[in-house]
DNA sequence: GATAAAATACCTCTTAATGGGTATTGTTTG
DNA sequence: CAAACAATACCCATTAAGAGGTATTTTATC
């Protein structure tokens, strides 16, 4: 299932390019994006979210009024202030309104992806040189894939079977035999305990590792 | 030959986002971008570029001095201030500088397009309503699902199937007959062209057609 | 150089999926 | 009320995938 992603900036640019950044992450992020508060506000209002990015500064008009005027609709949805002013009394307030990160516009997409990605509880985050005694989404979890231990080729094999790939289609690309791709698949499944190329695939999308 | 764009900004995701979006665009740019002036001043000095697109705000040094210093490396070059500040002193003391379009961040993609691919000459270009300041833009991915007509049922087959379902459990959980999945099934790879269930689960995906 | 891991490949059998049909029963809609 | 669509269900045959093995070669790594 994946994930759907509001964002309001009223930097054009930044809107699309942060949702080409984010549809390009391979997580497939539903995403609606809006550069002013009275769409994204209606939007909001009859779409539930999973993540909401918003600026603090919309064309003049305070992201924390949106924030407070959407608290109920927001409840089950990560917010994301993602701005270039990063004052302690702005990261404060934020807190206080139940805000679940303060992110500058610097932070690298990794970090804005870790956030997007971490399950939505209520702690709150903001980026690590900011943090005063703030407390910090506590693991960027290692890839998953290593916990598995899916080789280099075994991973190439999921790949394709993602891109919809038969198994002799695989063995075509990779100049292998039928067989030894049909070993491959055993061995994925064997080791992340499934039995079929849709558990995988939903698996792979999970876990982020298509590419 | 590709057209190359240096861009800087220490913004990361907008510099990130923004370089995804050019990547995108199938001019096929060849895209250097940096965070900090130090880099990028010294990758500018060895290297011609075709474009250049900086912040004026970079890490608290003045874009302009960075413009200024490299005058001489730039004269082939078109220079593009990219920044929120669009104060009209500002945008003075750029067309003064020599610098070839002055753009704010809520730019339309298509606009910095445009300036991009529009020959070098020594006009200037500043967004032509930026005195309004108030540009409204919003688009939600409209569901691909009706253009290919994909019925409630077989969008409910779909879901299943990505969740990692057989079609014997599909049939169980929605109490109709295995033969009645397969028969959806077949109908729905008729109507997306598609033969297996990998691509199906692509096609779902790419088209955000899971929720 | 020994050892472990990865990549290769095959055999056999079973199960699942796919693609060609046909056909009945509702449901919606111009 | 027809016509179109949706949902149901079965037949047939073929192909693909999955699960149990075994086994050789190549590549790291200690």
């Amino acid at each position: 299932m994946p994930k759907q992603i509001v964002i309001c900036d009223d930097h054009l640019l930044f809107l699309n390019g942060i949702s080409e950044l984010l549809k390009n992450t391979g997580n497939n992020y539903g995403i609606a994006k809006f550069s002013d508060v009275h769409s994204c506000r209606q939007h909001l209002m009859q779409n539930e979210a999973d993540v909401f990015i918003c600026d603090l500064n919309i064309n003049h008009f305070d992201g924390f009024l949106l924030l407070e005027e959407l608290k109920f609709q927001l409840k089950n949805t990560k917010t994301i202030i993602l701005t270039a002013y990063y004052e302690d009394f702005l990261i404060q307030k934020a807190r206080k309104l139940g805000v679940n990160a303060f992110l500058k516009k610097e932070t690298p997409a990794e970090e804005l992806i870790s956030v997007i990605e971490s399950g939505l509880n209520k702690e709150f985050y903001t980026n690590k040189s900011y943090k005063k005694g703030v407390s910090v989404y506590s693991t960027i979890d290692e890839p998953i894939i290593n916990k598995f231990r899916i080789s280099r080729q075994e991973k190439e094999i999921i790949k394709l079977i993602i891109k919809g790939l038969t198994s002799k289609e695989i063995a075509d690309v990779l100049f292998i035999s039928i067989t030894t791709v049909t070993t491959h698949r055993k061995n994925i499944h064997r080791k992340l305990e499934i039995s079929n190329s849709s558990s995988l695939i939903k698996f792979a999308h999970e876990n982020n590792l298509l590419h």
